[in-house]
DNA sequence: GATGAATGAGTGTTCATTCAT
DNA sequence: AATGAATGAACACTCATTCAT
């Protein structure tokens, strides 16, 4: 028998559990996060018994899909900052991703207060909050610096216009182009730009004035 | 606060019913969409069966609060489309009801498939839905006409704005003042003025566009 | 204000209650004895308040109209046995009844076991059943002496068979000249008579053996 | 006691599926059709959970305590057929196992309309009948073939005689002799067999006129 | 490890009964 | 006295979770 190894599980066991976290991906956006565990179990082709093996409860799985889709979408943004010259183009890039995730994420926004709680319990989604944080301030900061992001807003207020495109995005594959949702983009990204704005109330928020 | 309409209902009977609605918007917004039933009727300070004497199951609960939110928005947004002497201002400020209002409104779009799919089959939203649309139709082209609304935009467009906003709102007393929504507000409504904009993609959109 | 009388309500309260007594019946019959009061209230044209003023409960309806079914079945005996110069006629003539008073009675033996036994311990339907004993006892004595009725039956064996038949009448209009039970009844009837029988088991049965 | 028919149930999920029956059928006669759910599944020894594994709803289990009984009985008949030389001794002794079965089975006719018509509507249980209105038909025939049985009646008369004893007799163990089901039953025989009979109204009935 | 049968707590809903109007 | 609104206990049924195979 092999050591149980720290981090990997075996490639069968790994697949098992990835079918799993599709599976209930799929299942919440269809039927809601309530869902019942049976369902999510038949549609992963596992037994109920295979599901609570890789996840406590309903919420571990649903910690552990919505840990998922952070991380991918943290994985989209990092890749923009990087081929991207221009830290605007990278903001424009990652707010366009929410476009092209929307497909396989769940509304994890949407979720009962009791599951968002134990989201917002979770370290390992915490810490990928902690790393887009940063991510997203040293996008904004560049973004003014090359003077293409208007100076009155803050990372803060960038997150919050980010969040509310990203959760108005169709989780089925309704509409694949979605033009609904680029054209808010656009236009909410035009009203990012410098240049003729009015003034806006208050000053601009850090990410950590979010959960106020 | 509603104007008492003349429906056959015994006043007590109708004082009770909008408690039930009340506790049930509240209940909503705190717990979620699957809040007990019983735990509706206790905040209502009222017997399960009274409850279920007025609302036959908790799918026609959610409709009926849904309604009242719908309507509660449609007044409010006629009154200022009457008191705002610009079709601009009228469009400000049915924005900012959004943060007005989200206090006594569930998050309705967040509802699961089977709920959001009752509320779309229901005649009476159904009709509040067309009067809005109406509403918002005619204040976008006179917004138009009067040069302070760029061109290349549509009531479908603004309707999904204006939706983005509203549903960010947070629906409890946390931040009296979410200065959070009323700079995302402000950004977006940069984003529709007339000057100086990038090239939306598609077409203007119609109020139909938008559930496919 | 008019004293109580003794026994009988006022002119509209009785006939009031004559309503509930008809209407509870025939719902009986239609939904079975688990009818739910507020429907028997509404087809008798009452409120539920009203229903619950005459009769304590659901267990005081049904022996009521258990006891007003027993009674008018013992009035048209009587008046059989009055009618008939042979007691076999008078015999012949009450099992037939039973086909004739189908329509208007419930299936009263067909009671879930709760309710049986209400009626089993109610005082009025003992006495009724008391002097139907009687009765039927006369009967079954004086055919017997006047040659018609097998000299080996007891009046518990022909309470029994008639029970029989009464029990499998429909309770429905459906087939108003009931063929079925005609033939039924006549088939027990030429097995009562005297002549070529075979033996039967046991002893003659009292109608005190019935409830054994 | 039931021969181990090959259906596709695991043995032990066989053997609850027979204990749960079983607690059904003697918790229908105890207290009635409506008894709960839980009191069943109590009586069986199983959670409601399993109950509810093996049967849908209340309907369910109804009808397959329905069907099971008509399958017992069907059995018994089809035994005596083969015993019995002659095919009124098939009769007498058809008519007598209801005596004998009357304890384990419900007394199915005795259902509320709701019931009722779920058990007519159900297949398995038509197929049941049929087969059994094929049997008393080829019996009744060849009783009257060989002289035992009265020529003017059919087996629509026959069959509803039998219902009638068999809806009789006692659901529970009070009586094991049931002296009075007996002698009832020896009179309706005596009145089936030929010689010396009064004429029946209408004419010898089929199988078909008994449910209209 | 995987399976799915069993369990029973939890909830929606009904309806007998009470009681304010 | 009549009404029907209110109450909450009772019951049907579901589903998260456990565990024997």
């Amino acid at each position: 028998m092999p050591p149980p190894t720290t981090d990997c599980l075996r490639a069968d066991a790994r697949r098992n559990r990835d079918q799993i976290m599709d599976a209930a991906a799929r299942a919440f956006a269809d039927v809601g996060s309530d869902v019942p565990m049976d369902e999510i179990a038949r549609r992963a082709g596992v037994g109920v018994g295979t599901l609570y093996r890789r996840f406590a409860d309903r919420e571990s799985l649903v910690v552990a899909v919505v840990r998922s889709s952070l991380d991918a979408l943290l994985q989209k943004i990092r890749a923009a900052a990087e081929d991207e010259p221009r830290a605007w183009g990278a903001l424009v890039q990652s707010m366009s991703f929410s476009h092209e995730l929307r497909l396989t994420l769940p509304r994890t926004a949407d979720l009962p207060p009791a599951l968002a709680a134990a989201v917002r319990a979770d370290a390992g989604t915490a810490r990928l909050r902690a790393e887009l944080t940063e991510l997203v301030e040293r996008l904004v900061a560049a973004a003014q610096q090359e003077g293409s992001l208007r100076a009155d807003v803050g990372p803060g207020d960038v997150t919050h216009l980010f969040a509310l495109v990203y959760r108005s995005a169709p989780t089925r594959a309704e509409d694949p182009d979605d033009i609904v949702t680029s054209r808010a983009l656009a236009v909410i990204l035009d009203g990012l730009t410098t240049g003729g704005n009015t003034d806006l109330p208050g000053r601009p928020l850090e990410t950590g004035d979010l959960r106020g």
